[in-house]
This record gives structure tokens, C-alpha cells and sequence, in this order.
DNA sequence: CGATAAATGGATAAATTTGTCGATAAATGA
DNA sequence: TCATTTATCGACAAATTTATCCATTTATCG
């Protein structure tokens, strides 16, 4: 059980863009400050536009901005936009009955789901933003095992940017 | 965000064992009862049986038992056998920094892992036995979009097996 | 011991998710 | 209006997950 790439991809970027108001920003400028594929980071900005949490604006000066407020929107919000978290709403077998009546095993799974809902709607995107934090902004694993596209000079200011 | 298949798969197998303690079943025999691919399921029981959550006996009169107390078996041992809850314990960017510490974003949403770990662990397989229900054991939607494989005759009786 | 039943392990195939690419549409500036 | 920039859309490719199949091992029965 993890958290897919598509989420972790779609908070960068919505951390990034809340972290850089000042102009609206390509989408390939995005994908070099977060490093991330820039191609599918595309994808990911049109679920997010299409959701409202950013805007995109095409020609010559467009990019994308933020949409939201940083402090209303939720963690939650941006995890939906991109891959919904799916309650258990029946058994997960074919059958015509029962209606919303789980069994103990699909209501504890289903309190389960309730719990991840809950806890990312208690975070929000401003939160990540005003706590403090010492931590520099990038540091030292892989992505999905894999290594990062390119190494970057060490950045040693104390930041509170996403990492 | 869902639930996968294979923790679906896993659990269902490990009530149904609990609920059945009388002898051991092969896994077609698992399988039939809980309807789902029998040669998947094979693979999942090997994962539950390297685990010590199920023990597999070859030969004639073989097949898989539960190895261990159903009231001492938390779901969240289940759900480790086959995929395992994973906690964010390194900024997921590939750099050679910082250790443990995470940067906000990253806190939240090792914190999000942290509520998924306890709520899984909040829940034992006796207690999906034990609780009363009065749902009829198989009820109607779908295994991720698709029909089952075979319809079954209507089940009346109350039970409190798994769905 | 030989035949059979069943798990175990690993190779392969199908399906889904993740990621790339190119064409099109909208906006801007000249 | 034309060239350029950039999002948007959809087809395609790669990788991963899900599922199947077969060969091997271990056990039981006669």
C-alpha cells in the first residue's frame, strides 16, 4: 500500500505553484523546479485545471496559476482531482442485494478509506507553506526506486519550499 | 486512492480459512468459495504462507489452514504479507541530504501513512467473524468494474461470513 | 514403490498505469 | 493577419501490476 506517483506528483506541483504567485508558470517550468516529467506533469495540470485547482492559460505569456486560496485548499482536494479516493460503498462481489449493507470485513476496509479521506483533509496546501521547517528543500532518496534525471548543485539555504 | 485487488484477495482468503477451521482447502477450493481467480489466489496464499499467516501442506489431503489466532491477527498484518504499508521516511527526490527529516508536504503525507498503518491495525480478523451482521454474505457490485465470473444461487440464510 | 494430489516456484501473458509524443486550438504580439 | 507560444487533446509506448500456466517438489494412499 502506497502513495502512487501521480499524487505525489500533483502536490509538487500545486506546493510549487502556491509557493510562486508572483507570475503564472509553463508547465515545463514546473516540471525542471519539481523535477518531474514534464510530458505527464501536462497530464496531471489538465486534471487539476479541469478541477479548478489550477487555471492554465494558453499563448504566448500563459502558463499556469494557482486557483485557489492556499490555506482552503485541502490535501484531499488535489488527491481527488488526480485519483479520487474510492470509498466502499457495496461488497465488491456480483450479486444483486444487500444494498449498501457491508460485511464486517468491507465496513472495516471502508473505515479505512474514511481515515485516509480524513486524514488528507486535514492538511492543507498553505499549510505546507507557513509551517516552519529546517529542512532543505531537497533531499536524499529515489523516486519509485528509481534515481532523479539529473543532479543538482546542493542547495543550502533553510527554505520551507517543498522538497 | 483504493483499495488494491490483491488486499481484497488476501483478506477474503484469510476470513474465509477463519471462518473454516474444521479442516484444511485447497486453494481451488478457496478460491470457489470466495470467487476469485484461483491461480492468483495461489500466489497470494504463497505470500500469506511465507508470512506464517496461513500454513500450506502438500500432498493428498493438503491444503492451507490459518496459522494463527484469528483474534490476535490484525488486518494490517494481512495487508503487509502481500503489499506493504509504505511509510515516506526520505523525501521521495533523488539527493543526498537531509536523513530523516521531511519537508512539510512530505510530513503529511508520511502522517497520511501513519492513519492507514493504524487504522488497518485497528481491526483483527476475529473481530470479522465475531460482530454481528446481519448483511447476507454476497451482495451486489462489481471486482473492479467487471462482473463476476459465474452467478451463484440466491444465499438467504443470515451469516456472518465475509462478503 | 508407484500413482496421485496438492503446494511451490518461476516463466509467460493480459491488463492497467505511467509516461511520451505529435497534432490542434487558443492567446499574444507585431 | 501571421508567426509564435503555450495549453489541450488524443494516440502511442514503456513499465508495472495482475493473472495464468506449467514444471517441480512434497506428501498421502494403496
Amino acid at each position: 500500500m502506497q502513495m502512487s506517483n501521480t499524487v505525489e506528483y500533483a502536490l509538487r506541483a500545486v506546493v510549487w505553484l502556491a509557493d510562486h504567485t508572483e507570475k503564472s508558470h509553463t508547465s515545463a517550468e514546473i516540471a525542471e523546479a519539481t523535477r518531474m516529467p514534464a510530458s505527464y506533469l501536462s497530464k496531471v495540470l489538465k486534471s487539476l485545471s479541469h478541477e479548478g485547482i489550477v487555471s492554465g492559460q494558453r499563448g504566448v505569456h500563459g502558463g499556469f496559476t494557482l486557483a485557489r486560496d492556499p490555506e482552503g485548499l485541502s490535501i484531499l482536494e488535489v488527491v481527488n482531482a488526480v485519483e479520487p479516493v474510492q470509498r466502499i460503498r457495496a461488497c465488491p462481489l456480483g450479486f444483486e442485494s444487500h444494498g449498501k449493507n457491508l460485511c464486517n470485513l468491507h465496513r472495516a476496509l471502508d473505515d479505512v478509506m474514511i481515515e485516509i479521506e480524513r486524514a488528507f483533509a486535514s492538511h492543507t496546501i498553505g499549510e505546507m507553506l507557513t509551517r516552519p521547517n529546517r529542512v532543505k528543500p531537497l533531499c536524499g532518496v529515489l523516486v519509485n526506486g528509481k534515481p532523479p534525471r539529473q543532479d543538482l548543485p546542493a542547495n543550502t539555504g533553510i527554505r520551507r519550499s517543498h522538497t
